[in-house]
DNA sequence: CGGTTAGTTGAGAAAGCTCAACAGATGTGG
DNA sequence: CCACATCTGTTGAGCTTTCTCAACTAACCG
């Protein structure tokens, strides 16, 4: 139905994305470890990580992970306020975080692909302060956290790695402030669809169509508008020929253009 | 002209600001590490972090601390793309954070004040991802992270400590963005004001009156609106009896109806 | 002391929200 | 496998909030 190169997570983890894996997986540690590039603070210029993982710290971080756990679509993988004991990285599917206030309004901060990690703000007071929701039927890899922490005793490099996973999350947060804090709903709904792109390609996927697993609403709660505005928006990119939204599937005409909304 | 435990920067460090502080000062280590707490995601509760560090701890820290150094009103610690090679405790005086974006729009991610630490978006891409300008004349403690890490490797709860640093970063922004995505002009303002009078309460300045370092300009860039609407809000808000703005000086009047905003 | 900057307030404009109607897609039980 | 119910997405019209532009005042600075 779609091109092949779409990102479809129904399909089998593509190989670069099997970094951090299910250590009963034998050819696991066969691939290298991809440089992590942090979300675009400007534009869509991704910079890369400067430390990358050697094969062999590659197979000590596989060898901490010992669950891979499944979530159903819809179900949460933990909530806020759970007690913090693990960071997890998404290995098939999709998931959303989301922020809840005390008088019920809810935040969606970022929406995770293959790759993402999920869990970094937990640490901090020993307690989750998101809840992470299944998009789609989804796996994750699970590290237990005072492994990992062990382990980065051990390895400098895998210290620094855990550093710059952390930090990169705290750029890409500052990176949504901007766009939450000053750019207008047109600019917000390119930059997100950008970014999308810039990170299914980054991962081995068409950067210029893919599927949303996600529905305006949700869109909407990450980029702080309404479905209506979302929809609209969509609608205009359209009739400009920028993309070509169907439902839920996404095709990027136009990324130069889009980029200079 | 202010009461005497109003927060006044321009005076010595209290003592309890002075857990990271010049290794000179001989009785830095008589103090003991103060609990960091989180940004307040719901409401102001403040959830404190498990691990505190001993004194053994904050004399290793103390010991990495190789420099003080100064910041005049205006200049910055560093600018967006510098190279990162240290993270920063504020140790006098305030700061604000500022990303960039092409267009030359500016977003506001943060005020630092005595206490709070700089820099930690940087350790992603080995360079800053933001500009740190100082408010008022300040000094800091300079961190040179490579000592830190090694430090780290050494001590776990040394480990700990930095990791609480970072997702303490994360979950602050996460509830920035909650604010910039779902809260009105009025809210927004009503919990940046009992957001920051809690920070001077957790240090030990008054929580009721103090004196605001930014002006509303940088408080809208913050915020995501534009100076006059903060003017306006401060207007209502004074008219209702929640505060007493006069200028730069802020008394807050009824914080428990302020929160219900 | 004059010039500049920061803050306040008002009036009109604009962006995005709300409410509502409708269309398509999806899912479910008979 | 169909009929019906439900959910998701689109579009329109009017309304609300915030922005823009402007005038004015107060504070600050050289």
């Amino acid at each position: 139905m779609y091109a092949e190169h779409v990102y479809d997570p129904s399909l089998p983890t593509p190989s670069q994305m099997r970094w951090v894996t299910d250590a009963t997986n034998p050819d696991a540690n066969a691939v290298p470890l991809p440089a992590v590039s942090p979300g675009p603070v400007r534009s869509l210029r991704s910079v890369d990580m400067p430390t990358n993982l050697t094969v062999t710290e590659i197979q000590q971080l596989d060898s901490i992970v010992l669950t891979t756990r499944h979530v159903r679509c819809g179900e949460k993988l933990f909530r806020a306020r759970d007690v913090f004991q693990s960071l997890y990285t998404v290995r098939t599917g999709s998931f959303k975080t989301v922020v809840l206030h005390r008088d019920g309004h809810e935040q969606v901060t970022g929406f995770q692909i293959p790759g993402d990690s999920l869990g970094l703000g937990g640490i901090c007071a020993g307690m989750h302060n998101c809840d992470a929701i299944a998009l789609e039927d989804s796996t994750v890899c699970v590290m237990p956290f005072s492994q990992l922490e062990s382990l980065c005793s051990r390895s400098h490099r895998m210290q620094r790695y855990l550093h710059q996973l952390m930090s990169r999350e705290i750029v890409r947060e500052s990176s949504l402030m901007m766009l939450l804090g000053t750019m207008t709903a047109e600019q917000r709904l390119a930059f997100f669809l950008l970014d999308l792109a810039a990170r299914f390609r980054a991962r081995g996927y068409s950067g210029t169509h893919f599927n949303l697993k996600m529905s305006r609403e949700e869109i909407g709660c990450l980029l702080g508008m309404k479905l209506e505005t979302v929809s609209r928006m969509f609608s205009r990119f359209h009739k400009e020929g920028m993309v070509e939204p169907n439902g839920k599937e996404i095709r990027i005409i136009d990324a130069e253009r889009l980029s200079r909304v």
